[in-house]
DNA sequence: TTACGTTATATCGTATTGCGATATTAACCG
DNA sequence: CGGTTAATATCGCAATACGATATAACGTAA
């Protein structure tokens, strides 16, 4: 059977789709490390992504609930509930905000801090276990690429 | 304040942070990136996910519903959840074994492999365009560590 | 063969969480 | 001012993962 030009570009051999599998495999491997390390320290995921966005942000400027939803991928309803389980725990505090008194400006607490130190660092060697392998999937990405033009087009 | 060393060795300063932050904003961006893609494609992201385990399986063996769990990080009765929306949706089919009558043998429908085509190639292309941005994250993550070395071993 | 422990899948009720729709308050602007 | 927009909050709903439990089939030792 013919196929197109722009799909023959795309079609995929196992081996293809195996390696792509394998590196969904390893970002699930991480996300789940990510999610134990959380609640080891009594939280969650969310909580831990949240709390980092918080302590990276520019240290002149401050974080509000809108910034805390696009920076998470969710809408602004969800965070104002993220927000309130993160205040609950005793981890982050609201501050309205004086020159916009609409706004809600988060500030991690002490407590924030320091258990947000423990799982960045911790998160950090994590990173550094995994970036290898990580690097070898995104060079060989590239190199397939390259045996795949080679291959298909003397074809022609 | 005295620190002891294990922990002077993993304070992180908020440019750390950051470049964790950072990170972790491209790991949801490129999630956010394929949840869209499948449901464009009419389903979800862990459709997708388990999809491309069973094409990427190895071809002479078949993925059981505890194989999909366990690649999934996900418990067997959630896999069951799973796959019951899969075969509703007609892009997977459970097919008992006949060696052990107590397992399901799972297996890709010609739609779930023509759905499954178009969304691996747009991943892949999607994975190559952030593939330079995230090796250069590790690298630099190697880099920062022996910054910091060379920083905080002076000072003992 | 029976009895029993183990394995694989399925079912059920619950809890978490994200979302759409809507509300409330404050800022902006003509 | 009155109307519009922006920022946060509230509420009910839907999706999904989970724990506990059930069911069926396998393996094995007496």
């Amino acid at each position: 059977m013919e196929l197109k030009r722009a799909e023959r570009r795309y079609k995929l051999a196992t081996r293809d789709y195996a390696e792509l599998a394998a590196f969904r495999y390893a970002l699930r491997e991480f996300l789940h490390f990510s999610e134990a390390a959380a609640t080891e320290a009594g939280l969650t995921g969310q909580h831990y992504q949240a709390m980092l966005i918080l302590r990276g942000w520019p240290e002149d400027r401050r974080v509000t609930i809108n910034d805390l939803a696009q920076q998470l991928f969710i809408k602004h309803n969800s965070a104002v509930g993220l927000v309130n389980r993160l205040v609950q725990e005793g981890l982050v505090v609201r501050e309205p905000s004086g020159a916009d008194r609409r706004r809600v400006e988060l500030r991690l607490t002490g407590r924030g801090r320091k258990v947000l130190a423990k799982l960045a660092a911790v998160h950090r060697r994590e990173l550094q276990r995994i970036g290898p392998f990580l690097k070898r999937f995104f060079t060989e990405l590239s190199r397939l690429d390259a045996r795949q033009r080679a291959s298909t087009e003397p074809e022609r």
